[in-house]
DNA sequence: AGGTCGACCTGGCAGC
DNA sequence: TGCTGCCAGGTCGACC
């Protein structure tokens, strides 16, 4: 489910409402979903105030203050394909974990599959995850020449390059999909076949459609919702994810649905070369 | 070393 | 109606 703009709509959300709440309870329905033992992750959490809400990738990273010496910094959620973290009053049945707030407000975990990771860390830095993390693709930083330098000697289709995390952080298979379209490449083609032009114009389709979608505040294709509950709006702007044997908005062929590394992959045979 | 594939889970939906 | 099989936005580890 959540790319990097349905994180970041969450992350915008609860930096909106959470800094200075204070954790008074914890409800864990599923302990599965944490990496720590479940008493030291309600030991470590309970009592504790919530500041800054942090962003790397596809990971959430809600800093506690440090009114405790020697306790941990951060609560980090990944919310992998169905996980989800609303910010309500009301109770939720489908809710995995419930952080009850001094204000009387809940913070819930939600997630259909179970596949989410909860977990208290000293320094959300050092996580393994975070350390073979690419770069952050909106970053001044993610260039051209760091773009050509990924792509350099790698023969893998450039799709999968894509939704590698270790090579840039926070594109799924969502957002590969729409910035190959929009760069009208053939998503089949190997990585360092790009031409300087071609990759120039995937840089550009990367940064613009994922500005474009934290603008409609993400993708809503089943279950996502934002911190409020609310639905993301950039499905209406898919060009070709999820729209198998639809005609192309540009040349009206039907789009292809193709398997690559075992996920579905949607492009336009006509359009992308 | 780099790439691919199945496992991890649950629930919704299509087809029979 | 009810059962079965398939599918899903991510990541990791085993394997080639």
């Amino acid at each position: 489910m959540p790319e990097l703009p349905e994180v970041e709509t969450i992350r915008c959300g609860l930096q909106r409402s959470l800094p200075g709440r204070r954790i008074t309870a914890i409800t864990i329905q599923r302990p599965s979903l944490l990496n720590n033992p479940p008493r030291r992750f309600r030991r470590c959490l309970c009592n504790r105030t919530f500041g800054a809400v942090l962003r790397r990738g596809k990971l959430l990273i809600l800093s506690l203050l440090p009114d405790e010496p020697a306790a941990p910094r951060y609560l980090t959620v990944h919310l992998r394909m169905s996980g989800g973290l609303t910010y309500t009053a009301q109770a939720r049945s489908d809710a995995r974990v419930i952080f009850k707030l001094d204000n009387g407000m809940q913070l819930i975990y939600t997630d259909q599959r179970c596949l989410g990771q909860l977990e208290v860390v000293d320094n959300w830095q050092c996580l393994p995850l975070v350390r073979s993390m690419g770069p952050e693709p909106l970053e001044p930083n993610f260039t051209l020449a760091c773009l050509m330098q990924i792509l350099s000697g790698s023969g893998t289709p450039i799709k999968n390059v894509l939704l590698d995390q270790h090579k840039i952080a926070g594109i799924g298979n969502i957002y590969a999909a729409e910035a190959l379209f929009a760069a009208g490449i053939d998503p089949r083609r190997p990585a360092a076949g790009l031409s300087h032009a071609e990759a120039g114009k995937l840089l550009a389709a990367i940064k613009s459609i994922l500005r474009a979608a934290i603008h409609c505040r993400g993708t809503t294709f089943n279950n996502y919702r934002d911190s409020r509950g609310k639905q993301g709006s950039f499905v209406r702007r898919l060009n070709v994810y999820g729209r198998a044997a639809a005609a192309c908005m540009q040349c009206a062929q039907p789009i292809q649905r193709i398997v690559q590394a075992g996920r579905s992959t949607y492009f336009c045979a006509c359009c992308q070369r």
